[in-house]
DNA sequence: AGCCCTTGTCGAAGCGCTTCGAAAGACGAG
DNA sequence: CTCGTCTTTCGAAGCGCTTCGACAAGGGCT
């Protein structure tokens, strides 16, 4: 394995002009710089990451915390990181995959152990034990959701109170009145999931606005639960012909539980859906939906991060899309 | 930020005693152990990464590297890049998460840079164009999957051969004898992924062992893409009276064109199913199934990496396991 | 011609840790 | 009492890179 020792001997230049080529912090001659660029090619050398983190205290790492519950929609989780991790490279940056196994602890080993000059939070709650633990360490650090006290910390989020007046709006506008809102999994809730949580105040805010009736049920990812849910909305509120989704796999089930039960989709029930897009096509028929943008959410936090210091006003708020497909109608009077 | 020369000053010893403390390579009397604990906990003493990397030329970093297709179910990809998470931190390292963006080259950049100081590669197909870089750069790698030519690689696997044959002979038990398989897309079959392939196989060797017939159809995860399979697999042979499922996306709408054209599940068609526990116990009715041991591929992946150097027969395939659910009854006359 | 500024290059001093050889004692055997 | 053997600790030499101050050379001024 070639050193930068070894280059520069090669090139006939010292060690601190070769690494002046690689990192441009200072000019070199186009002469030079050819040479050790020559030299570089040839011996195939690479930088050690070690020597370098050591060296300049930059280990080019982002450490990305994810979260390990079975009660979320794993595959907006997924893009998520995949997006964090492709940009990341964009900035020659690597990831480090961090679970909340070890707690608050391992965003603390990460950060005084310098393994990590950044980090990524997903999954924030609104009293989320991990950001006074962020704020100890002082290391920096974009939360994807935001939480109640977000003084001074980078957040990157979906408008989810926005998305979830814009599927009333939707409904509304077709003349639905009277709604029901199938919300995450109770747990969620109950952790104060900061999404859940503005969803369902962007909900009710705007079917006051709207005059329109809503309900809110949280419900499981089981076809028993889906099940049990549908029936007793449709129990208590015969006249509820608006549905908004939020947990994605509530999705197959509940549609399965509509259709056997005589209702068609979307004469007899709309359905709105809080998912990405992907979801929202594989179904029968295809979802009107508000998608889940999970890679520009992943992309935002890293160009967040990339452009420190942050000036105190890092709250990027996507705006959410309403698309319409086959799932929703006018109400039938 | 306490360093290791700060805490030996503390504690009255030299640098290395601590460093020995530290890692136990040489034995230190009680006493100075004793007192250089008590100086670590006192400064809040953590090791430098950088520096441990350099000096030891080891970086406590495990590369995992995932795929990045969307054909490909998702959820079992996070549970095993999860599992490999937790269980290198057991060992006291960390993951570096990759994608397959920067190809083969990802893996030649990793290693010459000794950012990571092993691999473990995801969703390896027959002739995996990353297995001569691997062999080229000459790093400790697990493969999750099993290429064809294997030899002095370490593969982690369930054994799909021996779930496909599990499923028929299921099947064949119940008195089945026109049974389809429903598999992956296209295109995964296209680009060799290994389970795939050795899924088939065992289906068509034990169909062929029981005497049963079974035709094979790749299907993607729409709804359409499942109702066109369905429906012309109960054209060309309509005594079909078991499935087999191998694409997870697929359940979902299979189910529902199922109950649609008016077959019941199991009495009209028994319906087994590759895949996670998780999925099986959604449905409705729940599903026999192969379980996809997704925790417990990540988890020896990182066990075998320990473990090391290799011995040369680092196979591991995992038994399949089936558990009988609702979905299949015995075949009606 | 003399001055200053810019540009390009060098050398040296670390960054914080590991590891190896060797020194210093302690101790039992002869 | 001496010698050899352990055990415990130390010091020094790196690991491969970055960064800073210094210096030499070249140019444009006055």
């Amino acid at each position: 394995m070639a050193t930068l020792a070894d280059v520069a001997r090669h090139a006939g230049v010292a060690a601190s002009t070769v690494s002046y080529v690689l990192s441009g912090k200072r000019s070199v001659s186009t002469a030079t710089r050819r040479r050790v660029e020559h030299s570089i090619e040839l011996l195939n050398y690479h930088p050690h990451a070690g020597a370098r983190a050591l060296a300049s205290s930059r280990s080019s790492i982002i450490a990305l915390v994810v979260p390990l519950r079975g009660d979320l929609y794993v595959p907006v989780m997924m893009e998520i990181a995949i997006a964090v991790t492709t940009t990341a490279r964009r900035f020659g940056h690597d990831v480090l995959l961090l679970t909340n196994e070890e707690g608050p602890e391992g965003i603390r080993r990460v950060a005084v152990t310098a393994r990590a000059d950044a980090m990524i939070l997903m999954d924030v709650s609104m009293d989320d034990d991990r950001i006074p633990m962020l704020r100890d360490v002082g290391i920096d650090a974009v939360l994807i959701g935001v939480p109640a006290n977000a003084r001074g910390l980078a957040c990157v989020d979906l408008d989810f109170a926005a998305a979830g007046a814009r599927c009333v709006e939707h409904l509304a506008g077709l003349g639905h009145r009277e709604v029901a809102f199938i919300g995450e999994a109770e747990a969620v809730y109950r952790r104060r999931s900061g999404f859940a949580e503005r969803t369902l105040d962007g909900v009710k805010a705007s079917a006051v606005a709207r005059g329109v009736r809503v309900v809110h049920r949280p419900c499981q990812a089981s076809h028993e639960a889906a099940a049990g849910t549908i029936t007793r909305i449709l129990e208590d509120r015969p006249g509820t012909t608006g549905l908004i989704v939020q947990n994605e796999s509530v999705i197959p089930p509940l549609l399965s539980v509509l259709r056997t039960t005589g209702r068609m989709v979307p004469e007899d029930m709309s359905v709105v859906a809080l998912c990405p897009d992907q979801v929202a096509e594989q179904t029968s028929p295809r979802l009107t939906s508000v998608r889940i943008p999970a890679e520009d959410m992943g992309r935002w936090a890293v160009e967040l991060l990339m452009r420190r210091p942050f000036d105190g006003h890092e709250l990027v708020l996507l705006p959410p899309e309403l698309t319409v497909r086959g799932s929703t109608a006018p109400a039938s009077r």
